[in-house]
DNA sequence: ATAATTGCAAACACTTTGCACCTGT
DNA sequence: ACAGGTGCAAAGTGTTTGCAATTAT
């Protein structure tokens, strides 16, 4: 297995994935944060890390509204495995969906369509209780 | 409003949509194919033509699996306004649910979770029974 | 005639890659 | 020491824009 080196850019890079844990977000955003409050890194190197977390499994990949960039958040794929996401079309927040209603809709498209859901890969759309 | 001229190429472009309403398709697909059967277009053109007729509501826009790239089928908006998109992940069709669970979900989500979707912007992704 | 359309090249935004230098162990 | 990490600049995508030439009416 290939070794791996702690760094502080990685660190850091973690410690903001962990302290925004709720919602998705995305290199720019990471990158501007991290120079605006005076460390120096490179965009690539975010890009670089994200992709090291995402192939361990500890990061889920999302996408911008209009699919213009990637967002991601800590959390672990399995973790998402049976639940929906919302998202609002307003606000852009993320919600997780983690009731019957999952399992009803899987089962019926299961049976009824010969469909084989995977709520994990799947975003519903709309509007917040906020945003209405 | 605005003068439209008919040209060669919007008929062109119309009608490789119209042969293939069945499924979505990229800029690229076309263009590829236009040029391959001898017609001289270019891209911008695609481009520019797709955006009239998404801003007419004739068109549908979609993303390909890892969002690379935008992807379009012919259909009003209105006409998709109840039902989900089902997306295989495995042969990338799409199939259109149009049943009662639609409004079911659509209806569980605006009372227990005050969530308002719209069943239009929602792609279910899954695999279909023949790449399951 | 004249307003819309076309298409090249250039610009854009996000992401990836090549490579020389730096850092953690 | 040396494998792994960093970051600049450059290359790669898909998409958009400026503009002069072309085409539909």
């Amino acid at each position: 297995m290939r070794k791996s080196y702690n760094t502080k850019q990685k660190s850091i890079i973690e410690e903001y994935f962990t302290r925004n844990s709720q919602r998705y977000i995305s290199v720019d955003e990471i990158y501007k944060n991290l120079t605006e409050t005076g460390t120096k890194i490179g965009k690539v190197t975010i890009y670089r890390y994200i992709d090291k977390l995402l192939s361990e499994g500890k990061l889920h990949k999302s996408y911008s509204e209009n699919n213009e960039k990637s967002l991601y958040r800590l959390g672990s794929t399995s973790e998402c495995k049976n639940h929906f996401h919302l998202k609002c079309l307003g606000c852009e927040k993320i919600f997780h969906l983690n009731c019957s209603a999952v399992n009803q809709i899987t089962q019926h498209l299961e049976a009824d369509h010969s469909f084989s859901l995977e709520p994990s890969k799947t975003v519903l759309y709309g509007y917040c209780e906020d945003c209405k």
